[in-house]
DNA sequence: ATAATTCTAGAAAATTATTCTAGTCAAAAC
DNA sequence: GTTTTGACTAGAATAATTTTCTAGAATTAT
């Protein structure tokens, strides 16, 4: 067994059980359970119940923030960095479903816990990255003036309730259809 | 002591421990103290912790939905419509900070526990009272052609991630200091 | 080969949630 | 005015779940 592929195996397995139970209903024998793993070895890797919850999380939103800084590095033009924002959201929800549910939900959890220093930490330092090269943009006129706090929410707020109504199910439109509306509003909504 | 009070007792105290120490980390024990109440008390008004949850949760959308409906019903105008759904969100967030907090954090738990259904009913026949009052905007021909689903995304989602920043502290600028600018946004993004 | 380290195992202990029995209290029925 | 009924409270007992701990297997480094 490769190194640390347990240790991968407990984390697939604890997504499995939230994605079909919940999180708050998933026991630790249930992980055990799924992962094969030993009570032993699920404590040695993680040392608590929230440090999973906290793993999956951290794993799951450096996967996605990666991704998203890595295309707006090559992104030269003000417009195409905002539909960026959206479809690269759009296509991470629509090829992670079961992540980006368990993402979508659980932030407060993880803030509130052990984890939230570490999780804002790294939220934090993905936001200055991104935020150093929407400046750029902003100082060039390019986007209507607003407070940078609202920048964000405006161009992928309507992406994270659009998902969060689509992973439950509880919308008829297929997520990845309206990827080009949402970013043709996206646009609208920030442009100068 | 007024009948039911305890009830309503044991849910402010409840509130106050989710805030504080977040969901997770609250025991029944916690609240009992808190509250007052004894563990008798406690079981015989909720049945089990879930219920607990379940029970604030349901109680702030209420709250808020109905403020919402009672607003649109006396709202004719389109654009008027679209504002207050911005500003009538905005304003119950910032009278009701801790509520609002536990409701944007805890739909997936109580959608995944036993009164998901409960709750999915309830936010079916709020969403179809609010759903009738906008067809008769949409087939008057005064918003822009897209699927409902993304129409209520367009129109709160930059409301739910702005709140969400705001109530975590993330957020330099005052929420309520944003709410016309999110309501011009609102109704630019979905304007004919 | 052997020492050091990482990893796995599962029983034992601790913590937390829930059930259960025994009541108190206030109002309705008689 | 007492009895009865049902809602409510109490806390001990029980059950479920998480966490710790000790021992040993597997892997890596020397």
């Amino acid at each position: 067994m490769a190194r640390s592929s347990r240790k991968q195996e407990i984390l697939q397995a604890a997504l499995g059980c939230f994605t079909e139970y919940g999180v708050e209903a998933t026991t630790i024998e249930m992980i055990r359970d799924r992962s094969g793993a030993s009570i032993g070895s699920l404590y040695h890797h993680f040392g608590n119940r929230e440090r999973i919850i906290a793993a999956l999380y951290l794993e799951g939103i450096g996967e996605y923030a990666a991704r998203l800084e890595a295309g707006l590095i090559e992104t030269l033009d003000a417009e195409a960095c905002v539909r960026l924002f959206v479809s690269s959201y759009i296509d991470w929800v629509v090829a992670n479903p079961d992540w980006a549910r368990f993402v979508l939900h659980n932030r407060g959890r993880v803030e509130a816990g052990e984890m939230g220093d570490r999780l804002r930490e790294v939220n934090q330092a993905h936001g200055e990255r991104v935020g150093a090269i929407l400046r750029r943009h902003r100082e060039s006129g390019a986007f209507r003036r607003m407070p940078s706090d609202c920048f964000i929410a405006v161009v992928i707020g309507p992406c994270h309730d659009m998902a969060r109504n689509w992973l439950a199910g509880r919308s008829r439109t297929a997520l990845a259809d309206v990827r080009d509306l949402l970013a043709d509003i996206a646009w609208a909504s920030v442009r100068a």
